[in-house]
DNA sequence: GACTCCGCTGACCAATCGATCAGTCAGCCC
DNA sequence: GGGCTGACTGATCGATTGGTCAGCGGAGTC
């Protein structure tokens, strides 16, 4: 009968306590103690399994950067018409923010932070995949448009995945703000940004000055 | 000779040591030592003066938000055509965001980890107005153009400041990535976020499915 | 000179930090 | 049984944390 949830042992439990609690307060708020607590293990017990509180930092954020990347390739696997791809598009990258919003706020806290030389690394390694992935699927589509390109796929890629993130970590503030509903309706604000992006891409070079 | 330079007194040596330090590292990372050194005097100086690390804390942050709705709302004062003033709203944010790196992070991290009480008061007191003239701008441009409506304003205010505050927090990793040389090259930038947006207003119903 | 006020300091506090220690206990191999 | 491994613990380390306190020294005031 105990198949099914593979009873946790104690390493997963202290990784999964340290997932929550770096994603919910950042690196310097929590303590081993804290971590040792929820996990229901002792401080000495995270040290023989981690070495330092750094690595244990490192690991949980490798798999979190791991996880994230599959579940957003799955999302953009479909073959349908520009507007439903790119709405697909949308949603798939705003289900892997809000599905697991204390992994998604413990990679952001590392762009954040990560300095010049940590930065290439996380670009190759960790983003690389989903945002060549997006600007392929926005090169398809004005491929198979015939009104126009003239607007960077990579460029596209980085407004789509800039307001999905803008929502996720702000939607608390957007809410509040006149004319700021759409923070709360997730459907209308997945149509909004679809259409802004496919209007991107269609209209021609009328608004050269 | 001394006017011009006022001399920075005590106090707001340590303000200044304090806004620094707090937007680079965040409020925990950051020891009232660190503080203390950096500004040249004491720790005891500095609980003389505010208090507690937190009222220190939240004195620098509020002079950091009143600072920058100050510069937003300059940059926004000028009547052009509709591609100039959409241009100058994103270099005015932008400018913003860029010109007090420290700042611009202090206040980003409070966003994000503000819980749903202190957000509103977030969104009223420190952002609104920003918000809603950049969404007075935009319903300006559309109703001056006839060509189509549509498009939320308040909508594309959110684009806007995602896509630019994305660009500020992550262009280390985003330079590194394939197709996101705009980057590094702020006019090229501009100019391609001014088109998506006019585009996004201008284009009209025809992406109904 | 005696007085107060105020910006400021060094010494100090209890609490907590990350990390280490010796040692316990259960399981496994021979 | 004996030898060994590895998960795990309580006690403890030195360092650092946010915060307190008595007091110093200079400027003004009588």
């Amino acid at each position: 009968m105990e198949n099914a949830p593979p009873a946790l042992d104690g390493v997963e439990k202290i990784r999964r306590a340290a997932a929550d609690l770096f994603g919910e307060r950042g690196f310097d708020a929590v303590s081993i103690a804290h971590i040792a607590e929820r996990a229901g293990s002792s401080k000495a017990n995270i040290f023989h399994h981690f070495g330092s509180k750094e690595a244990l930092y490192f690991a949980v954020l490798r798999e979190a950067v791991d996880r994230s990347t599959d579940h957003f390739r799955d999302a953009m696997r479909a073959e349908l018409d520009p507007s439903q791809r790119v709405e697909r598009a949308i949603r798939g990258s705003l289900t892997v923010l809000f599905e697991d919003p204390e992994r998604s706020r413990l990679i952001f806290r590392e762009i954040m932070e990560s300095g010049p030389c940590r930065a290439e690394a996380l670009a190759n390694e960790v983003f690389g995949d989903d945002f060549i992935a997006l600007t392929r699927l926005f090169a398809d589509v004005q491929a198979g448009d015939e009104a126009g390109q003239g607007m960077s796929p990579s460029f596209l890629a980085h407004v789509l995945l800039s307001s999905n993130v803008m929502l996720f970590h702000c939607h608390q503030v957007l809410r509040h703000l006149p004319g700021g509903g759409y923070a709360d309706e997730q459907e209308r604000y997945i149509t909004m940004l679809r259409d802004v992006l496919l209007r991107s891409m269609r209209a021609q070079k009328e608004t050269n000055a």
